[in-house]
DNA sequence: ATTAGGG
DNA sequence: CCCTAAT
């Protein structure tokens, strides 16, 4: 039987078609939260349930502990179909465990019948303005709520209901009765609260504003921040603290971890820091990697991964050793053998006529136009062509075309343009039909790009707020994680890919040095200019820099 | 598919 | 940014 009270799922998306999902669910007591972001599917690592739903899991399904409570009804894990475009508490599941049964169900469908009372469901699709997290493109405004879930979103059953288990094994039943008390009587106090009362509530609570004026959404957030803060007042870390089965042993005194000196990366209380460690015996169960998001620099003291085995405190070590690339043994040997016209007109470069390219690659990097960026071009061109792929006839360059044709008239590359980019593409929050019309550009640029064609794409200056991102993403995730971050931090940048990551961070650390060296120097440092990092920022890169050293 | 490094 | 080699 049933012990099941209601159940409440929010769904909601703000303007950028993040999907940001909450399941909060109260089955009489206890409390069950679970949110998850994007294309995540809602795993266990999201959700926290009340304390005594998983006493009972533990001790009826798994006999984990030997706990005797009543059976109780839980949600031991909800995964969701989070397509951007069909969002729906239909497309959300939800295992219920109910005495001895186990079963999946829809949201969308009639769980009413299972239990005394009735489970409601309401749904809200608002943007609201609160509601980014990962990847936000409120970066500047949302930099204390970034968190990181963890890696692998996509634990099931069992699995899934153990990771659960033992998340909150550590946390163990202690607060619980402080814990529902509190709740209890703040739920009473909030119910007297306007919806701006509660929103400021909220505001204070989680460092962030919110559009929404739902007062039971506001309500359910306010109350579960409080009873969170309760629970994670306690130095309950997961992210840092030791494993698991430790944490069993000494439930009251799990050693937190390190905390960074960073604040940027904090996650509200009400959600996890990160991943949560497996034991070793998840770690048999499960093919994929927990990567633990721990604050600081010693990010990556778990790795199952082998190639982990190069890695020192999640930095990469030990250089890669290149053959010289098969292009040039081919330029050279095709130089000193043919001097064909076409050839030395290809950028081999000489120091002195690297300052040429160099000064036509700055003045018309940014488009060649259509008409004239035909393959044949190359033949005819009066400018300079560059980056020829290898073993390509240049004649051929139609076909697949990774050419580059710089034409000396830099007419074509319009001022203007490069003008308006660095504030289109900024994650500042302001979409403007500007913003729009230019990623749309730049799609439609990539898409050229792919049938033939090929261009260099735009020249997208990086604005502070992405160098920031990176910077936090470097720092918690590790040089060299470049596809993690752009997963975790880009992935709403289409124009920002991980190899893009990992070569603004080169230059960054490139100019982070030669400004160190010209301050060592005592020479004037070049006055801040726009396009520049801020000396602090450099610093930053500097030390992470080094750090991997 | 990712990552490092040369251009 | 692009390209390619190494993993």
């Amino acid at each position: 039987m049933l012990h099941a009270a209601a159940k409440q799922t929010s769904f909601a998306m703000d303007e950028h078609e993040n999907i940001f999902a909450s399941g909060f669910a109260e089955v009489d007591k206890h409390v069950s939260f679970l949110t998850a972001f994007e294309d995540e599917d809602m795993g266990a690592e999201h959700s926290f349930l009340g304390p005594e739903c998983s006493r009972d899991i533990a001790s009826t399904h798994l006999g984990l502990g030997t706990f005797d409570l009543p059976k109780c009804f839980s949600i031991d894990n909800i995964s969701c179909a989070f397509d951007d475009d069909e969002m729906t508490v239909d497309n959300v599941a939800a295992t219920v465990v109910a005495g001895e049964q186990t079963k999946t169900e829809l949201f969308g469908e009639a769980l009413e019948p299972k239990g005394e009372k009735i489970l409601h469901e309401d749904k809200c699709c608002q943007p609201a303005a609160g509601q980014h997290f990962m990847d936000s493109e409120y970066m500047d405004d949302a930099s204390n709520i970034i968190c990181f879930p963890s890696e692998d979103s996509h634990l099931q059953g069992t699995l899934a209901l153990q990771s659960e288990l033992m998340l909150l094994d550590g946390r163990a039943c202690s607060t619980a009765a402080a814990t529902e008390s509190t709740s209890c009587q703040n739920s009473v106090s909030l119910d007297h609260m306007t919806v701006r009362e509660l929103q400021d509530a909220f505001h204070s609570m989680f460092g962030r504003e919110t559009a929404v004026i739902d007062k039971q959404w506001l309500k359910r957030r306010i109350l579960f921040g409080l009873h969170n803060n309760n629970e994670l007042d306690r130095p309950l870390n997961l992210t840092c603290c030791g494993s698991i089965s430790q944490e069993k042993e000494d439930k009251s005194t799990v050693a937190s971890g390190t905390e960074s000196s960073e604040n940027a990366f904090n996650s509200p209380k009400w959600m996890l820091d990160g991943g949560f460690k497996m034991d070793e015996k998840m770690k048999g169960s499960s093919s994929d990697s927990q990567t633990n998001y721990s604050s600081g620099a010693s990010e990556s003291d778990v790795s199952f991964h082998g190639k982990d085995e190069n890695e020192v405190g999640g930095l990469v070590t030990g250089k890669r050793v290149h053959k010289p690339p098969r292009r040039y043994i081919e330029e050279s040997s095709e130089f000193k053998s043919r001097s064909h016209l076409r050839r030395s007109s290809v950028s081999v470069k000489s120091p002195k006529n690297k300052v040429v390219d160099a000064k036509i690659h700055k003045q018309c990097e940014e488009e060649v136009n259509e008409t004239a960026g035909s393959g044949n071009q190359i033949g005819s061109f009066d400018g300079a062509c560059i980056q020829v792929p290898f073993g390509l006839p240049v004649e051929e360059g139609q076909a697949k075309g990774n050419t580059l044709c710089l034409r000396q008239d830099s007419d074509i590359c319009p001022k203007t343009e490069h003008a308006t980019i660095p504030s289109e593409i900024s994650d500042l929050p302001c979409p403007s039909a500007k913003s729009q019309t230019v990623v749309k550009d730049e799609r439609v640029i990539r898409s050229n790009m792919q049938k033939g064609r090929r261009r260099r794409k735009h020249h997208m200056p990086w604005t502070l707020t992405e160098v920031m991102k990176l910077i936090e993403g470097v720092s918690h995730l590790g040089v060299g994680r470049w596809s993690k971050i752009k997963r975790l931090l880009f992935s709403s940048s289409k124009h920002r890919t991980s190899v893009d990551l990992k070569d603004k961070w080169r230059n960054l650390v490139k100019a982070s040095c030669t400004q160190l060296r010209k301050k060592r120097k005592g020479l004037q440092v070049r006055k801040q200019l726009s396009h520049q990092a801020p000396e602090s920022v450099l610093c930053r890169v500097k030390e992470l820099a080094s750090s991997c050293a």
